[in-house]
DNA sequence: ACCACTACCTGAAGGC
DNA sequence: TGCCTTCAGGTAGTGG
């Protein structure tokens, strides 16, 4: 699930029990998620003070009191949960450990914050103090940010026979939008996911710029209403159920045009829009 | 350099 | 009920 506005979500709804917090064990229940986790991983990380979490694209940013990072990454179907044994407002006590549950952060706040993942593409990862991980360097601009406007992103599709559906995937030009923001964003700019990056209009490319930031935002609005009910019921972040005009509606109506909405296969994963709306 | 394709892994859903 | 196929919100690595 997790793209930038889920991630965003996540960080919110553990920033109040992890932020300012010791982690006074963490428990790995196996030796690797996507990669193995290095030797020294919970010896790292014990005892250090996460003094900030932050997010760049749909990375998860922990800054520890060593100087050094923690950086995770939700995969497909990573998630957290939140189970404080019976104290405070995102507690919820399940008392055992369910499967598929990898990493247990036991922080000073009396909360456990535990990581599932059934796919285990997600993976953590901890950055020396001073350095920064390729992975992050080669991140292109956040949607929400100013550097991300209509001339970065005409510049960047300058030339490219890529259909603008992996374009938009693509990380090094706009990090954190996924499969669903990308179709949404699509319908409304009314810009068909076949067409080729480098062949779109001024006009289109500007109308794109503003309906991702539209799309992203509107979506992390949702998941912080969301956050306040899931939390309080179980403590179960970041997958809020967000309505959507094409993603997953493949044969019902446009709401436009009530022309029945396409899925179409593009670089292995699917593209939902509307062929009479999106040209 | 670019681009398309595959691999990674488990579970849910649908057809028969 | 079970067995089979397809699909799932992501990224990294490959080979053309």
């Amino acid at each position: 699930m997790p793209e930038l506005p889920e991630v965003e979500t996540v960080r919110r709804g553990l920033a109040p029990v992890m932020e300012g917090f010791i982690f006074e064990r963490v428990e790995l229940r196996r030796a690797n998620l996507r990669f193995p986790f290095p030797d020294d991983f919970t010896a790292r990380i014990e005892g250090q003070t996460l003094t900030r979490l932050g997010r760049r694209a749909k990375f998860l940013d922990a800054q520890l009191s060593s100087g050094e990072r923690l950086l995770m990454h939700l995969g497909m179907s990573g998630r957290f949960t939140i189970d404080g044994e019976g104290r405070g407002e995102f507690v919820h006590d399940t008392g055992g450990i369910a499967k598929h549950d990898h990493v247990i952060f036991h922080m000073s706040s009396g909360h456990r914050v535990i990581y599932n993942d059934p796919r285990r593409f997600g993976f953590m990862e901890l950055v020396q103090r001073g350095e920064t991980p390729p992975r992050l360097m080669k991140l292109g601009p956040e949607p929400l940010s100013n550097e991300f406007n209509a001339p970065l992103l005409r510049a960047a599709f300058k030339g490219k026979k890529s259909k603008i559906k992996a374009a938009l995937l693509d990380q090094h030009i706009v990090a954190g939008l996924g499969n669903i923001y990308v179709c949404e964003a699509l319908f409304r700019a009314g810009v068909s996911p076949r067409r080729a990056a480098g062949r779109l209009k001024i006009a289109e490319t500007e109308a794109l710029v503003r309906h991702v930031k539209d799309v992203i935002s509107e979506a992390i609005e949702a998941g912080g209403s969301s956050l306040r009910d899931f939390a309080a019921a179980d403590g179960d972040l970041g997958y809020f159920q967000h309505s959507f005009d094409v993603y997953g509606r493949e044969g019902e109506p446009c709401k436009i045009c009530e022309a029945p909405l396409m899925r179409i296969t593009q670089s292995g994963r699917s593209s939902f829009y509307c062929k009479a709306c999106q040209t």
